[in-house]
Parts: structure tokens; sequence; C-alpha cells
DNA sequence: AACAGGGGCAACCGCCCTAGC
DNA sequence: CGCTAGGGCGGTTGCCCCTGT
């Protein structure tokens, strides 16, 4: 049995926008706010999809939005973040006040990817092209200044109270994620992360605070064995977010010395 | 001036996840 | 517990514009 349709195919429009179809879902959307994509075209008057609707209002109508070009610190930061989580573009947005995960998606297919291998690097495993992983894991850390090598230092605030599924993952994983620490002595695998720029940390069912636990999801899937994280460099150091409250240097002596 | 090729980006597609029933 | 609708996401497509010939 198969899905059904989002939507009427038949009698939508597809395409480009045009300037009267964007100011009628801007002024219901002001009027009624997001959400309830799939009845929104109707009400709105649009013969449109809801999901195309949706689309256009996150990736082009919003008001906060952040039009133009990326600055050479959004360069680095998405590149720092793509090491991290990987083609997590909403996660990776999620980071970059008034970017979107599409902008940011296509800003990387088009320009960063190049960026990299100009560096020499892959682009998905940000490693340098033509290591293979036994290379990896039998060659001696080589430091690389435009690499995103880090010492991931985890530190998991929720244990014990948290109903999200993804702590006892981590729980089932740690037992291995501690023998690699064995195989790897110099490996820290002590992760800290916190929103950055955020004094009041998000309720618990808010949407950022989902987005945070799904960030943090994300980095605990990342600190699996990484021969080269060697250094211990607090992860709001290495994204630049020193400043930041959330930034755990001052209680963690070992990162303090080594940032 | 005309055409071809490539790049950039908006939009679409199809799958996945989750809340509600 | 299973089903479904709604929403979200990543990958892909296709159009438009720019540049080179």
């Amino acid at each position: 049995m198969g899905r059904s349709p989002c939507c009427e195919k038949a009698h939508t429009n597809k395409g480009a926008w045009t300037k009267e179809e964007d100011q009628r879902l801007i002024s219901y959307i002001k009027a009624h706010g997001e959400g309830c994509w799939r009845s929104l075209p109707k009400a709105a008057g649009l013969l449109r999809c809801g999901k195309s609707c949706r689309l256009r209002w996150i990736n082009y109508l919003r008001p906060d939005l952040k039009r133009g070009n990326f600055t050479d610190e959004e360069d680095e930061l998405i590149i720092k973040l793509h090491s991290l989580l990987g083609n997590k573009w909403s996660l990776i947005a999620g980071r970059l006040p008034g970017r979107t995960d599409n902008e940011i998606k296509n800003y990387w297919n088009t320009h960063i990817k190049r960026k990299l291998l100009s560096r020499g690097l892959d682009p998905q495993t940000h490693r340098p092209i033509g290591e293979s992983y036994s290379d990896m894991l039998n060659s001696t850390p080589q430091r690389n200044s435009t690499s995103p090598e880090i010492a991931i230092s985890y530190t998991n605030d929720n244990k014990g109270n948290s109903p999200n599924p993804i702590d006892s993952q981590d729980e089932a994983n740690s037992s291995s994620v501690s023998e690699e620490v064995q195989h790897y002595p110099e490996l820290n695998l002590e992760l800290s992360i916190s929103l950055p720029f955020q004094s009041n940390p998000p309720s618990a069912n808010t949407a950022e605070s989902k987005q945070q636990a799904s960030f943090n999801s994300a980095l605990t899937a990342a600190r699996t064995p990484q021969p080269f994280f060697t250094t211990a460099v607090c992860l709001c150091c290495h994204l630049g977010f020193q400043s930041s409250q959330a930034c755990r240097c001052q209680t963690i002596p070992n990162a303090q010395a080594l940032r």
C-alpha cells in the first residue's frame, strides 16, 4: 500500500514562485503563523503543495534570513561542523544564525567542496586525499593546520534522567569507546557541548532543545575512534566560541593547558 | 552577436521520523 | 501496538545566468 501523496499534484503549480504567491504566503503566515502546511495552501489561496510552501518560507521568505555571501568565518565553521556532523545540514544550519540547511548544502556542494579539494583534502572524510583507513590507523598523528583535528571532550550532563533514547545508546556504546581509549590512550573523548551565544538553557520541550539533543547525539556518533584526534581542545574553542559561557575550558584544566 | 558549457541556486522528490489516534 | 498524517531532511533536478569561444 503506497503512501498517499502530500497534496493533489494535478491542481498545483510547480517551479519558480511568483511575487504574488510570495506575498500571499507571507501575509498568511504573518496572520496565522507557521504550521499546518498541508492545509495552508488552500487557506492562503495558493495553488501549491504544502511542502512547497514550507520550503519557500523556510528557505527564502523567513524574515530572519541572512542573505548574501558567506564570510570566511562562516566557511571555516561549516567545514569544522561538517567534519564533526557529516551531511547533517539542518544541524549545521542551526549553528549559523540566518542560514538555512538548503543554502548551506548548496554552498557546500558548489564552493567548500572545491576549497577542500584544493587543499588536498577529501570533502567527505576531511582527510588528505588517497589516505586509506588502515593508513589512518597505522600512521603517527600528524598535525595539519587546516584539517579538523580536535579531541572531542564528552560530558553527558543529562545522564540518568533523560527520556532521550540516545542516552541508552550512548551507554551501550561507552564500553567500546573505552576500549578505543585503551588503544589510543592519548584520545580524550570527553565531549563538552553547549549552545553558543546562549546564556539561558532552553526548556526541555523547545525546538532548540530538541535540536541541541540531536546535535549532541550527532556529535556522540562522531566520537567514534578518530586516531588523529590527539590534542585535547575544548570544542567551543575549536569552533571559535571562546567567549561563550558554554566554553568549558575554565573547568577542564587539560583543555586549558592545551588550548 | 550567437552559441555552448558550466556553475549556482531554488525547488522538487522521496524517504524517514514522530505524535496522535 | 499498528496505522496514518504531518512535518522534516538529504539528495537530486532543472532552470537561469555568466563566461568563454
